[in-house]
DNA sequence: CGCCCGCGAACGAACGTTCGCCTTTTTTCT
DNA sequence: AGAAAAAAGGCGAACGTTCGTTCGCGGGCG
């Protein structure tokens, strides 16, 4: 049994699967009431964990929030770049939107620490630093997309590449937030939506019927 | 001297208006250090007051979180309601844009307050209720805004007055939260140029000149 | 005098963090 | 291979602070 590489797994998960772990279950914590109202006995209990334990994979609760950043932030940037080269500019944001809104209902506390993270970010400068750095990568992203859209021909001459990555952004970001102040926010539907305007104003065709989205089928 | 209704204000300013004065300062310093990590003891040392004194104005922390809320509701409110009538839609809400923008000059700390109050909204539900009332006060006000240029043959037909609503709200909203986070974010400049694609999102003629809106005037 | 108003020390609770001790795993040495 | 040593992981009481809040008291004004 000891010359089989393929099944000598460490017994006990490696260091960074516990790590994340631990940030994994602070999402959902936190997401509840907010990081400086959690105290750090109260993730200690949902982890079943102890303090000292706790410390030994965090130096402390700052690092825990900076975890919690980076953590959302590969996974969005994970989601952006794996999208299918191969379709129209408004199809590629649509797809965008889909997969965030998947990952919305598969884990309902990220929009919550979402907004944590920002109100975080807006007094502590690590914080903002990564952020900052995460907008950057997403407004050259789609920067680029545009420009690629442009050179095909498919958008409206004159359309500002960067301009409309901001304006994207900022429509995406305020949906999130009014979503995660508000549970009976249609945020499908006014994703749908907002996509049409969105096409129009770059002036591509709409991605599927934008007239009566999805009142009624004739 | 009692007859005279008009001029006989009390000597001590009246108790509605050092309310006021106490939420006035709470922004400056919760601004810098969000609600959660500013203390009582940090409030009233801005205030020249001391605890005691302070409890006589606010039952408790929370009270004070949530007078924030209805003061900042009130601006805005006022704000909004203030529009000059006979303009465009989209006139319209370039001035809504700058005023706001105004205000913010005037009173830095607003945004980062601004970024705070949303993450308590997501979980304290005395704040969600108010914020969420906020919010559709906006959205029907834009709402209608939207219908009166579509019967003034304004705007491209078709177009989804409350789906307008949002998707300006949204945008908007996503505008300041990334300002709160990265002052280097150029907000006007983002601002004008948000507001020519909307004007073509919705068909509309842009505000003044919308291609090249600050290169070069050829 | 009665009455607001303001004060600031004091309260119990909760905070983030530390530390000494125990158990379990891994390594090292006969 | 098996015992001994070392390392790592986990625990939870305890520390010093700071939290939001209370309360008894004193001073100025009607």
């Amino acid at each position: 049994m000891s010359i089989i590489p393929s099944d000598s797994p460490p017994a006990r998960l490696p260091l960074a699967e516990r790590r994340r772990r631990i940030l994994e279950t602070a999402v959902q914590v936190y997401a509840q009431h907010g990081f400086h109202q959690t105290g750090m006995r109260q993730l200690c209990a949902a982890l079943g964990m102890s303090a000292g334990a706790l410390y030994r994979y965090f130096p402390g609760k700052e690092s825990i929030i900076a975890g919690l950043v980076e953590m959302d932030r590969e996974m969005i940037q994970h989601n952006l770049r794996s999208l299918p080269p191969d379709v129209s500019f408004i199809g590629t944001m649509q797809h965008m939107l889909e997969v965030t809104m998947g990952e919305l209902q598969t884990n309902e506390g990220l929009l919550a620490i979402w907004s944590e993270i920002s109100s975080e970010a807006t007094r502590n400068p690590a914080v903002a630093a990564l952020l900052s750095n995460h907008y950057q990568f997403i407004e050259n992203l789609i920067s680029s997309l545009v420009q690629a859209a442009l050179k095909r021909g498919e958008l409206r001459d004159g359309v500002d590449p960067l301009a409309t990555a901001r304006f994207i952004m900022a429509s995406h970001d305020g949906m999130m937030t009014r979503r995660a102040i508000d549970p009976t926010y249609p945020l499908q539907q006014v994703a749908r939506e907002s996509l049409g305007l969105l096409a129009c104003a770059v002036g591509a065709t709409p991605p599927v019927a934008l007239k009566t989205p999805a009142r009624k089928q004739p």
